[in-house]
DNA sequence: CACTAGATGCTCT
DNA sequence: GAGCATCTAGTGA
């Protein structure tokens, strides 16, 4: 179970645990299938590296709760915050398959194919209409926008670096269903050594 | 299919 | 003003 205990250890411990789980926002739901571990203030490719900020102060808050930052212009990313209150971590929720609503999330993503609604941070986030003041949501309190325990259907977890990222670009802190279709593609940081 | 280039605007220095 | 935890459309095989 994803109790508020769980998500109190670090982020590379939670973040293969919540693959396979549900997240909803009313009627669309999404399963959880790739997720990138962020360890807050002892890892260079976090945002919580270099301290509290106006954007990524709930990553210093208790866990559970929904952190959203805006990135490359046009997109928002999704992460679940972890790691004890006080303590800065968190886990990018990379990609998902929609499990509920299908035809909403279609409405949001414009002709788009199936596979396609919610692979991708910034994907995921629009083909569940989250929206910024969704940010510090508790997703563990039972509302529309809540985590939810998954199907208990077994699978392999597959590890690898992370993407996207300039530093620390060799920790393997990306976790995904091995297998599934609806995972992302691995993309190294132009800027990465 | 693989790969590349450019758009785009928030956030912090 | 620089730097991005990205996406899409475009090209070429």
């Amino acid at each position: 179970m994803l109790t508020a205990d769980v998500l109190a250890r670090p982020a590379p411990e939670v973040a293969p645990l919540l693959l396979g789980a549900v997240l909803r926002n009313g009627p669309v739901a999404v399963r959880l299938t790739e997720v990138e571990a962020y360890a807050g203030r002892d890892d260079p490719a976090s945002h919580a590296f270099r301290g509290p900020t106006p954007r990524n102060g709930v990553m210093f808050g208790p866990p559970g709760q929904l952190y959203l930052y805006f990135s490359y212009g046009m997109h928002w990313a999704a992460n679940v915050v972890c790691g004890p209150d006080g303590t800065a971590g968190g886990c990018l929720l990379r990609a998902a398959r929609v499990v509920e609503g299908v035809e909403l999330a279609h409405e949001r993503r414009h002709g788009v194919a199936e596979r396609d609604l919610a692979r991708g941070p910034g994907r995921l986030t629009q083909a569940l209409g989250l929206r910024p003041e969704d940010r510090g949501t508790d997703l563990l309190a039972g509302g529309d926008l809540r985590l939810e325990a998954g199907s208990g259907e077994p699978f392999e977890v597959a590890t690898g670096p992370r993407v996207g990222v300039s530093q620390a670009a060799d920790v393997p802190w990306r976790f995904w269903v091995a297998g599934s279709r609806y995972v992302s593609a691995y993309k190294r940081s132009p800027r990465a050594p």
